[in-house]
DNA sequence: CTGAAAGCGCTAACAA
DNA sequence: TTGTTAGCGCTTTCAG
């Protein structure tokens, strides 16, 4: 080892330098390299300056893989997104991206698709690696992703992801009253049959929460309950909204309320095609104010969620709860609104 | 420290059962262990059980940092992305993430609007975590930047990013015919006044490439060259492209070679807010073939980018560097399409 | 096919 | 304020 050291200019691999030779050239302990360059007071000014120049000299670089061995501590946050591609998650994840840097971490990101085995695998990837928390989006999760959460021990904040049980910490809107809302202002347009869609009605985030959002407003509004207004569509894309406006024709429905920007879009586009107008025949209203929704003509009208400060506030909460600080509200649901474009006619 | 394992169950601080419990347990050595967890095949069969059964009783697994600091592996890259939120690239990250998943890597994420401060730090956080290897994602590279990539040592390859030197593996199209026959297009349908628009002239992607297949198509018509058909939006934004449109109109163009589809979409939008028959009146063609394209009213002209196979193949060409492997070719140029749709005549 | 032992580069008591 | 010394949990020669 010392031989190698010794050699120095005369070496083939690359020379990592290490605390050590920090030490040795500044004749100091590593502990005290370590101090200074962790920033830790308790170093004499000259001592302290004495190693930063050895470090600027030498160009050294702590290793934060040793670092995360000592110290248990390996300042990332693991990051279980169902796709970077979707731009309502996506605006989620810039929005712990930042924080996360705030706070001196990094993400590891990994697509899940909303898959249960995939989120599983990745969580036991996540834990491999040591990942000091865990910040996990996927609308809700199933009683595997569960036991597996509680299994890895790792602080863990759900974000636009609902947890009906509250065991985790989660950051939301409050869904069941924004379909409320959002009903009430169709059903005040004059429309009496509303459909409701989503790409999965049995998952807990509709069933729990939206639809019963939908149902608290049509008993209020004396509306009887039809199950073919409740719709859904195949996946969160734009085809798949495309494809279902024929269905929604037929329901008999006269406007509809969507759970998300992308399928919205495909509805609306598909009315068009379709010699449709909205608002005029069909009224559109959707839920995620993506930027999506100013693109199209018309532009549609939405529930807004402060997207980036779901995913902020989460990370933020994250840095709590891995700080062990006392937690005062675990599921924190930030305010929502109604956005007013040209898919309804008021 | 033995102490402290005997206490067992008494023990308040979660147990973390290491390669040395499992060794242990299963009465061989810890080399024994560490052979079978890594599937080394030196191992008989019988031992090979012996040691699984173990593993599995005592729920072991493997720590990923320690691994990393003993072999000096972390089977993670790092990934450079101006922003998740741009559709361009999050396909590519998308594409990235599912080929590292593949040759089991993990991928850590950090956005850089763009900005050389944020990516050179953004760089050095990288190095110090010890990434086997880097994505970089920035349509092109500052020296600045070219200079810290040389100085970390460690694998990059550039994705949807061009380096004028070559010094950097890459994956990209190449630009400078693409825009070359899209302006053929444009100019077949009778303009003569193509304008072009990037968010940023003078970098490198745009002066180097689509500018000058802009210019080779210019000459190859016959067409002088406008400084004033060059034209800067102020950012990648709808809202930058809607505001373009007045502008447009102005500089006497009567169709627009656009470099970003959110750009597009507002300088289209713009166009039909203000009354302007696009494509009667004013052709779009646009760049990214992203999803938007079909969403907006008429859809949009494009280039089409393989988008999804820039970012994979990347990742498997930084698979490759990383193996120390031979590459044949080091700056992958995939193959561009034009796609025909209803903002352009023809 | 298996084991012993020396690190990987750093942090964190504990002393001094 | 500084140094000494154990480890952190695993991989990797090198023997056997």
């Amino acid at each position: 080892m010392n031989l190698i050291r010794e050699r120095g200019v005369a070496m083939k691999k690359k020379q990592t330098v290490t605390i050590y030779d920090v030490a040795r050239e500044a004749s100091v302990s590593m502990a005290t390299v370590s101090r200074v360059v962790n920033h830790n007071h308790n170093v004499k000014p000259e001592t302290e300056q004495k190693v930063l120049n050895v470090v600027k000299k030498l160009n050294y670089r702590p290793n934060d893989v040793a670092r995360g061995l000592a110290s248990k501590k390996t300042t990332t946050v693991g990051v279980i997104i169902p796709n970077v591609t979707n731009s309502y998650f996506a605006a989620l994840a810039r929005g712990i991206d930042d924080i996360a840097e705030m706070y001196q971490y990094n993400i590891i990101l990994t697509n899940s698709d909303g898959d249960e085995k995939k989120e599983i695998k990745a969580l036991n990837t996540l834990y491999s690696k040591q990942v000091d928390g865990i910040i996990f989006m996927g609308n809700d999760i199933s009683d595997e992703v569960r036991e597996e959460l509680r299994n890895v021990r790792t602080p863990v904040v759900l974000a636009g992801s609902v947890d009906p049980k509250n065991e985790f910490p989660s950051v939301n809107i409050d869904y069941r009253k924004a379909i409320y809302a959002q009903f009430n202002k169709l059903f005040e347009n004059g429309n009496d049959r509303i459909a409701f869609i989503a790409d999965n009605l049995s998952r807990s985030i509709n069933k729990d929460y939206r639809i019963r959002g939908y149902q608290d407003a049509l008993k209020d509004a004396g509306v009887p309950f039809r199950k073919s207004l409740l719709i859904e569509a195949t996946d969160v894309s734009y085809e798949s909204g495309y494809k279902l406006q024929e269905r929604l024709i037929k329901s008999g429905a006269t406007a509809a309320i969507v759970s998300n920007d992308d399928v919205a879009a495909g509805i609306m586009n598909a009315m068009g095609d379709n010699r449709i107008n909205v608002p005029e025949q069909f009224e559109v209203a959707t839920s995620d104010n993506t930027q999506l929704t100013e693109m199209t003509r018309p532009t549609m009208s939405t529930i807004t969620q402060p997207l980036y400060d779901i995913g902020a506030v989460s990370m933020r909460l994250l840095t709590k709860v891995m700080d062990n600080e006392e937690i005062e509200n675990n599921n924190i649901l930030l305010s929502f609104g109604l956005k007013k474009r040209e898919s309804t006619k008021d």
